[in-house]
DNA sequence: ACAATGATTCAATAATCGTTGAACCATTGA
DNA sequence: TCAATGGTTCAACGATTATTGAATCATTGT
């Protein structure tokens, strides 16, 4: 994971609509939901919910198939376990095998 | 964790110069560095890193002690476990027993 | 081919964020 | 008390982001 990445994935997880997204998703896991779906629970306008899943897509937090005329949006949650590590890395460079953050996968 | 703080907790991480800081201060654990310190290591205006720090402090990514005429920067750990749990909260309420995310703390 | 449905793109607006140097405040030490 | 050092605040500019409806593209079913 480099900084560019990291930085467009917080950066997408900055909105409250993008973050309501991926949470909705990571609530279906594999299965995932189709836009129009999405657009029905969060009440969103068609565009603006296109607007952010484009975000979301480009910044590597959610992937797209197509189904037809439906697209089918899923959380990728190897792309955020990839996050937090970038994130916590060297997390115990100053104290050894005293690491602070328990149960996340860190490079200690 | 509500929705207004995982979002400026998000947001803090958008920007590349703050996640230099945040990960140089998780390098340095307990311990933490003082604002000339991180200035001097990142090569940042002072005026800059200090619009920086007052972010991340007011997101509650790092807490700030103050030492003689130091300020002395720690990154919360907690509060990152705390802001992925949210994130990933519900990860298998579609498919039982099979969370995809292994090695982070989720609700399952 | 054509109407209907699902979804994206576009243009324009409003709002927010990042950066900078100068000025300012706080603490230390002579 | 005064100079020196560490840090924050301020104002201003430029750049980026979020939102919306209308227009457009793609797919399905008759």
């Amino acid at each position: 994971m480099d900084k560019l990445t990291a930085t467009s994935m917080f950066e997408s997880l900055a909105s409250g609509v993008r973050l309501d997204i991926v949470r909705l998703l990571v609530g279906h896991g594999r299965e995932g939901l189709v836009a129009g779906e999405i657009a029905r629970k969060l009440e969103l306008p068609r565009s603006n919910l296109s607007f952010h899943l484009k975000t979301l897509t480009r910044a590597g937090l959610v992937t797209v198939t197509q189904e037809g005329r439906y697209q089918r949006y899923r959380a990728d949650l190897a792309a955020m376990q990839d996050l937090v590590a970038y994130l916590t890395a060297h997390c115990c460079a100053a104290e050894e095998g005293e690491c602070e953050l328990s149960g996340v996968e860190t490079s200690c």
